[in-house]
DNA sequence: CTAGGTCCTAGAGTCGGGTCTAGATCAACA
DNA sequence: TGTTGATCTAGACCCGACTCTAGGACCTAG
């Protein structure tokens, strides 16, 4: 059931480099334990956690707010509230950065959808060109 | 009509610092001018291109491609497959980070939860806690 | 016995995207 | 007239998050 630092790199896709970073940064749940000859070993519950983690780096919390939040989990009971509140707030980011990308989104899909109309009509020579001020960006 | 750097950084949310790196990195769509003195002039459809430009940026597009973008559109005519080619994968790109959020704010909605329920009936130490190995890592 | 593969540490390097500094110019106001 | 404030350039610096290197240890297979 132990697994090699190799290992956890293969499954949870993070490099061996970045197991060994995230380590340093204090980034794992519970200390990494070591065989006699000084190598790591990690068990399924570190990948379960790598995968959260991963998640949580990956919609946009910071290394230093997730070692604070383990952290808070390391002290044990008595913070709870605290962790609530650093979830919620990460959760209202998220809900944010959906909100914005689909804004983005519905830019994106007019002027897709304004290509694809002067490519079928063969009008694409019309489209807002920079050096002719008389066309509009919002064809661009 | 015209603006100067300092109105444009401020009605665009951008420093002035990085409005001349954009300019250095050709990320303008029509070229900068400049008063006779050396300042920088700029019009409305800066600005227009700056939110459109910001809106790109936060969405994950990088520099490069947003260069490759304009100089599409700088080059003129005959390449409109190109541009509504990048913005199709753009696209793609930006429903797949808003898949990946929502899925993530699943997650983060779980967990908000889980700890509400607990505190909610004072279990709070009942939750997972990485120096107690039988409390399971899904209600951390 | 040795060659290959995995692992270790400390620390240097990279990359994207800015941000800041130094030293100069210029316009407007008191 | 002289100070303030905005601007200019070239180039140095910063930050986050890795990524890689050098130099060494250890294990297993041939």
């Amino acid at each position: 059931m132990d697994l090699s630092i190799g290992e956890v790199a293969q499954r949870s896709g993070l490099s061996v480099h970045a197991l060994r970073f995230y380590e340093r940064e204090g980034l794992f749940a519970n200390p990494v334990r070591r065989l006699s000859n000084g190598r790591r070993i990690y068990h399924e519950e570190d990948l379960e956690w790598l995968a959260i983690c991963t998640k949580l780096r990956s919609s946009g919390m910071s290394l230093p707010v997730i070692r604070q939040y383990i952290e808070l989990a390391r002290q044990g009971t008595g913070n709870e509230p605290e962790r609530l509140a650093l979830l919620r707030r990460h959760q209202d980011h998220v809900e944010a950065q959906i909100r914005e990308l689909q804004e983005t989104l519905d830019v994106m899909r007019d002027k897709v959808r304004i290509y694809e109309d002067h490519l079928a009509r063969g009008e694409a020579d019309r489209l807002w060109n920079p050096s002719h001020p008389d066309t509009k960006q919002c064809s661009d």
